[in-house]
DNA sequence: ATATAAACGAGACGGTACGTCCCGTCTTTCG
DNA sequence: CGAAAGACGGGACGTACCGTCTCGTTTATAT
């Protein structure tokens, strides 16, 4: 982080902006949104809450909505980072099922619904909307693709043709529920995802075949 | 005493609400969300050009989201209910396909994201909610239901033993890309994940098999 | 409460007489004017409290303005009305510091300056703000006409040359502080009043006069 | 830290308000209020005239009444300060009498019944009533106390026993007729109450009597 | 050491929209 | 028919935040 400021050549005349500012800032953000949702995670109550003035929020973040996403990159939920470190050994499937659980929980509580929120209401373009995608909600989904790069690899399943597509149905379903709330993010979904997936997988080319 | 709180089916003392006043108001808040979007839709913008007052409004629907998706329920996006009646007949395969392509496509529009702010945003358990995902969301995916239900009355695939699941993983890739935008709704979407999901069946019980 | 809206003999059951709305109207208006004030008596909670509808109330008075006047005409306060029955005996004196002492403790309440208020809010030609004015503001003015005509005709003071501004100089100070508040209704005000107000009477012609 | 809140006359830490607001808002209320009357002085009106935001009119009245008031302190109307610096030479009748002609017809103008109302309708114990007061009603008033005071020091009246009782009967009747309405405020009132109030005053104590 | 300059806290600014209250009118149903 | 109930179009209310703009203060670097 240190590097990310230091100018390689020309030094800033007056005072630095206080990085304790920032995280005070960020601190204040995230507790709010834990605490009242997103919806009440105003500039306003942030500056009240971190003691900082609003000025200086808007030179950190140019809006509530960047400031929440880069609350969520600061402080990742347990749940959302625990499921990086995937185990990676061992068979596909429960590796898999692991995985997407871990997701399924994660999003199965009222954080979910709010980073849902965030998600929908976030420009598209922003790059917040970007560092928030990759670094909170795509993470698991990167951890799904290596598990089942590996699992080509030592010959444990075929190569799949479309991988993207594939992991799109894996995760799919996790924010499809989340979204539109038709059905609970129950206990038993990743393993029936898990399941179905594998089994859309072609065959393996069979070395030795018989009937 | 006793019938003051009775009528089952009763009949109210007063004015009775205007229909009228209800449609104008509902036709404003379609034409805002089409022309500026859901940010725009506010109760003083649909009062200033339904020609109601504020008041009003807030007789009819308790705040600006479930007016909006009563205008959407209330005049579906063509795509929309075009996917309803689905063709259901002809093999799965191509039937299924036509009907997520055409959903890819609705959502693939500015309108698409709106409809995700919307579902984000929404109370999930108002009436207004339920009413507007059953009515704009979920029809495909109750399309795709029996779409599958008549292939297997009809012999053509097995009876899938988890459709809910199955149906959640055809469907929910389209918003999980339109939530999270990783990947964008592309054209051949729809026939990938149809592929996918039709390999994932149980084989037919072959009548007379053979190796 | 029952007899009330019960009419001593003879009911004439079936058709409720419209004058029994007007009373609950007035004696609801009554009601909300002395325990919340002007401000609060607005017709719908005058509705609200009588038990009638808006529409039968605007069918008896133009607003709710004239709705207050009327019910301080149908209901005067106990020291406005007693103080029309003026002792007219005596010397006049004693007798106009009484009526004016009346007079001020009837307005050094809070209903006194809601009086004030009314009046100031009228509109000084409705038919309501003249009765008004003449049944509940007036009565003492007239009263006191009188008392000093009695003491002219039995030749206790000289006949004054301006009456009307006499008048207005004993009793405008009443409302003149009840208005601005620059000194409190004391008591000793109408006695210090009366004295003034008699020492700025001419002499008696002085039948048979040294010096 | 003992210095954080000791200031007596500190400095206040944030931007301070802006002198240019408030005076266009008074300059706005002031305009409507001579051009439409207090009832039109809505705070969206003057918001809307001014330039500014309501929030920044709350931010400096407390609601329209004590903006009404101030706008006329801060623009008293010509007649109003005009009686303040009076002749204070010459008799006493006629200073007396040109002071309160100038009230009278002050008064007697449609901007008279909105004063009455602004009195009637304002919170006695408000710091801006008490300025309203003292700075618009009250000060004919003063003016009239210094005339009798200097008449009485030299020589040309005796010192009247209860000045502020002669003040009001001198005053009030303008106002009782303002309020009530019963009489007009006709060119006659003034030296017909000076006729009557020095007629009031106790006789000089004769420097060398007789009789 | 002392300017100089930027960021700081505080908070007022012009605005937009909120959701509520009450107005005075109207439409419906009931007694 | 009159009166209850209550929805209607409308206007204003007072509040919450927005994002911007001064203020006076603090804290660094650059002279």
């Amino acid at each position: 982080m240190s590097q990310d400021t230091d100018p390689p050549h020309g030094r800033p005349r007056g005072r630095p902006p206080s990085a304790e500012a920032r995280a005070r800032i960020l601190r204040a953000a995230h507790d709010i949104l834990m605490a009242e949702g997103l919806a009440r995670l105003t500039v306003e109550a942030v500056a009240a809450r971190s003691g900082t003035g609003k000025p200086t929020i808007y030179r950190h973040f140019a809006n509530a909505h960047d400031l929440a996403m880069a609350a969520l990159v600061a402080r990742p939920a347990p749940p959302a980072d625990a499921s990086a470190d995937a185990p990676a050994e061992g068979p596909l499937g429960p590796a898999l099922t692991a995985l997407l659980a871990n997701l399924v929980a994660a999003f199965a509580t009222p954080r979910g619904r709010q980073v849902a929120l965030m998600l929908a209401t976030a420009d598209p373009d922003s790059e917040f909307t970007r560092a928030f995608r990759n670094r909170v909600i795509l993470t698991s989904r990167e951890a799904g693709r290596r598990l089942i790069a590996a699992a080509a690899a030592r010959g444990e399943i075929a190569e799949p043709p479309g991988v993207e597509v594939l992991l799109d149905m894996i995760f799919g379903p996790v924010f499809y529920r989340l979204l539109v709330g038709h059905q609970p993010l129950s206990a038993d979904l990743a393993p029936r995802i898990v399941d179905l997936a594998l089994a859309a997988l072609p065959p393996l080319p069979a070395p030795d075949a018989a009937c």
